[in-house]
DNA sequence: GTCTATAGGTTGATAGAC
DNA sequence: GTCTATCAACCTATAGAC
């Protein structure tokens, strides 16, 4: 019957914030009980270890954007056109909050050791899977190994858009004015397809002998 | 007339490699040193203290990759083909090493904070200007802020694949087969040139009154 | 559940002998 | 230029009072 932001919500909204800003290495207990005015102690008894604080801010962000995903996509009907599917998949990422969420959502798409370790099977195989089995049914010329290269640069420009956005109106002049979130799903959605409906180069065939 | 390997070399090399696979914060001048086979007190005699080991880590890095970028444009001729500019500006970072270099890259490119602060004027600002201009001469019609939105996404493409390149044939179920770089930069430059060629999309008219 | 106090370890950097 | 030894600061984690 309490209001919701208790301690050990106020522990993962400070981490999330700091983590993203800093990295996890370089964000240290104390910074993230300093932010979130808690005592340190109370991380550890909250959460068990560090580690464990990581794992739960991350599973926080991933969880719900991995299920909008789906909904989105189921949303779209049986046989969505690509741009739908390429909207579903970016969405949910592209609209969280640029402040906090994203950074952090961008710097873990660039470290692929601990995304890897800790939440590939679990939460990212899956969706992606069943992400290229729906491009697959909507371009189906296009070979497997090519839908795979090319999720692999949609992530690419998605990972580094959300980890970049913050200080992309600067890095860019002035020209990149990334105020509305819908506009930015639209750019990338149009280039992406684009890039989808690449014609495939065929292998260069070696000159030697066979 | 010694052999160039000697302990400030061996210092850049274990830095490089470790940084790019653990990041800069989680690595400590002991691990470098222990990799190096090296004395501890080396690195704070060769370089002064941990920031400058780094800024000499990605300076060895970055300025020769710019130089070979400007190098390759430049040999495209006075009006290069869109390919020929994304090939000149993607190539030289896909063709680092995978093993040792192109995870440092990748994770240089994914920290704005680091980045900006020591290398943006100095090392991208530049040659991100000169490629911009070329592709306004390949692509006129383009406007300027969506060459730059472009950009941002070929970047990000590029950033996500030094980053993931080692464990992408993994992650992708041995569907990414990364072993040619020149193959992985046709690809993509396949991919982005059909990004840049995407219509652009008016923005759309509110219907409220003016 | 929240706090103080502290254990036990690692870090970057330096002083000073050789 | 290279080494040993060491410092002061920081870290995560925990024990135990309240």
């Amino acid at each position: 019957m309490t209001e919701k932001p208790d301690t050990k919500w106020r522990i993962l909204d400070a981490a999330e914030k700091l983590f993203g800003l800093k990295g996890f290495e370089a964000t240290s207990l104390r910074d993230i009980t300093a932010e979130a005015q808690v005592n340190l102690a109370a991380v550890n008894y909250h959460f068990q270890s560090k580690d464990s604080l990581i794992d739960a801010v991350i599973a926080r962000i991933i969880q719900p954007v991995n299920k909008r995903r789906l909904e989105k996509l189921d949303a779209a009907g049986p046989n969505p056109a690509l741009e739908e599917i390429l909207a579903a998949f970016l969405g949910p990422v592209l609209e969280l909050d640029l402040a906090n969420v994203a950074p952090l959502m961008g710097r873990l798409m660039s470290e692929p050791n601990l995304f890897i370790e800790r939440f590939f099977k679990t939460h990212l195989a899956p969706v992606s899977q069943r992400f290229q089995e729906e491009i697959h049914k909507a371009l189906p010329d296009l070979p497997r190994a090519e839908i795979a290269w090319r999720m692999h640069f949609v992530a690419g420009i998605m990972a580094h858009h959300a980890r970049w956005s913050q200080v992309l109106p600067v890095t860019s002049g002035g020209l990149c004015d990334n105020s509305d979130p819908q506009a930015v799903i639209e750019r990338i959605v149009a280039f992406s397809a684009a890039g989808f409906r690449a014609p495939v180069r065929e292998p260069a065939v070696m000159t030697g002998k066979g």
